[in-house]
DNA sequence: AATTAAAATACAATCGATTGCATTTTAATA
DNA sequence: TATTAAAATGCAATCGATTGTATTTTAATT
């Protein structure tokens, strides 16, 4: 099988002009002429010639790619991040590399500085749950490659972020589950180095203070919040006896853990216990009772976060102050918090 | 701010030698003498050095890259297909870079032509819906870039493949519901111009006919499997009072749909109506009642295709022989096929 | 100390496209 | 037809790293 391997100097000396003509002519410089442009463009496609952006790339220093870096695909949320991202990125004839961290300090690391190494135009992350610094988003910095953070952002200042009100829609989620009747709230958290887990945190504190409830520590239960998180959190509060009428889960996955294992002991939702999640996965419509939840606008913070990387990518001479965007995020009253108790 | 931008010639002034010796400490060749890798190393360190990929790929016409491009991410099936892509790309220290088509033609086109053009060394696909022509894959043929496909594949040989028996899935799906009782067994099918849903269609049929079941073109319903597909199929299956004891959907997604609507309408499943699906989506656990469904081994399928892949990638000399690998799926047997009729 | 093999380093071409500047060609004007 | 501006094309350096070959240095041997 020969391979084709066809550049602009194969296409140039095919015509018998130089090469500079030919690449101008596939980029439809105005600096030539119609007919020859014609001519090298048939001989082109006649030839099989396809661009080498390696080579394109290189030389004019742009990849017109940017880099997004997130905890995992698979989650809703995140898929629909990366849908507002890729319909703003594509609309601007900027291309998307994606990659998951998978909750790993290690693989972000590695990931940052491979799309850091292809020389990507720009970045969009949310970072791990392990993340604890932020010294692997040097390699950008230095190099003057804009960033910026959706979501699971940073707490020091002098990036750009894409968030919405996490400490309001904690204290929403509370507030909720208050004026159902519930009075002794647990609450899943994630771990408090993330601002986001931190946050949602304090608007639960927050609540309960407004509401003249007490805050107790023991009623707050940290973990990665995976769904056997929530499984055995939920088992581990039934057999500690704490009495307890409600659980605000800082994320959706570990609610439906709650809800698996609530269902399994037979326990009513809402009758006995409500639940709150976070994120509006679309498991959270199907499962029986169905969950209230926060809903986030994926693809709106896809979108601006994107709007606002691309901003920064193209006034790269002058650089921009950072930016933090906050987006509305609301409380979808579902089953699980149904009745007043 | 100034921006980092540091080369091997930079390093190879700073110490007063040749930057091929630096390109070579680098890479830890054995040509370099010990003593001089540590004072290269240090200095790199030291000036921040960061690896050009775009010119070491290019001069090295390899990218150590792998393009995978599936319809949609958010499915958990191609999802966990993916994971078995990273495990074994990671591995063998290989990138990945991962596109959604998003069920478009034009989309996939121009996702195979950019990555052509970016030169990854090998492409893993499952078309999408739109896909009835393989031309744009002419790009990678052309150049020897190794190509697998799974699931979604194509019909026309020359092509690696990684995939499970769908006609025995169809044909076990189907022989379920009949087991179950059925007799009347309604199947939601995709666009027949994909293999998958031919040969699940045609495993269907074939179960009916063992089971001397009169085959009825108006049972089968061809769509695009979409949730408000399943929904508005099963809404006017009940309209057009047609009557039926099952349903076989091609998919899950779809299958969900109809449950929503028979659960809406207040028809009892599986006692009135046995629902299957397909490819064992998280949400058929949760739905109620649980989906029966086929399970397909999605990390399996990534690993083994990128295995073939890599497989590929490193016998480029002397090109192989298509190969075509088939996987186990099974029956998951849930709660809406509980009862025999 | 001379010889020689081995080790270390340097040189220079190369990957494929882009681009500022120089040169040639074309067409318009006098 | 000569002049000249504009249009078209050519030349050659460049992006940053890699690599085959040549040269120099080192160390081992006699």
């Amino acid at each position: 099988m020969e391979v084709n391997k066809v550049t602009i100097h194969d296409i140039a000396r095919a015509l018998d002009i130089n090469s500079s003509t030919v690449s101008r002519a596939l980029s439809d410089s105005p600096r030539v002429a119609k007919k020859t442009k014609d001519r090298i463009l048939k001989k082109a496609q006649e030839m099989g010639y396809q661009r080498n952006l390696l080579a394109s790339n290189l030389r004019k220093n742009i990849t017109n790619t940017i880099g997004v870096v997130l905890p995992r695909i698979s989650r809703h949320f995140f898929s629909s991040v990366i849908q507002g991202i890729e319909e703003a990125a594509y609309q601007e004839g900027y291309n998307v590399m994606i990659c998951q961290s998978l909750e790993q300090y290690e693989r972000e690391k590695n990931i940052i500085e491979t799309l850091a190494a292809n020389r990507v135009d720009g970045v969009i992350v949310s970072i791990s749950m392990e993340t604890v610094d932020y010294n692997h988003f040097e390699c950008l910095k230095s190099r003057g490659v804009p960033l910026v953070f959706f979501d699971r952002h940073c707490d020091i200042p002098g990036y750009n972020n894409v968030l919405i009100d996490d400490f309001q829609a904690g204290f929403d989620a509370t507030q909720h589950l208050i004026e159902k009747g519930c009075k002794k709230i647990i609450h899943f958290s994630g771990p408090q180095e993330l601002e986001i887990y931190k946050n949602r945190f304090e608007g639960y504190k927050a609540a309960l203070i407004k509401n003249d409830l007490p805050f107790r520590s023991d009623y707050v239960i940290k973990t990665r919040l995976n769904e056997v998180d929530g499984i055995a959190n939920t088992k581990k509060l039934l057999n500690d006896k704490l009495e307890f009428d409600a659980i605000f889960s800082a994320n959706d996955v570990a609610a439906i853990g709650a809800i698996k294992c609530l269902n399994e002991e037979g326990i009513r939702i809402p009758d006995d216990i409500s639940i709150v999640g976070f994120s509006n996965e679309p498991i959270s419509t199907v499962i029986n009772p169905t969950l209230t939840t926060i809903n986030q606008p994926g693809v709106e913070m896809g979108q601006r976060a994107t709007e606002l990387l691309l901003k920064n990518i193209q006034n790269k001479k002058a650089p921009l102050k950072p930016e933090t965007i906050i987006l509305d995020s609301s409380l979808i009253d579902r089953e699980s918090t149904g009745k007043s108790h």
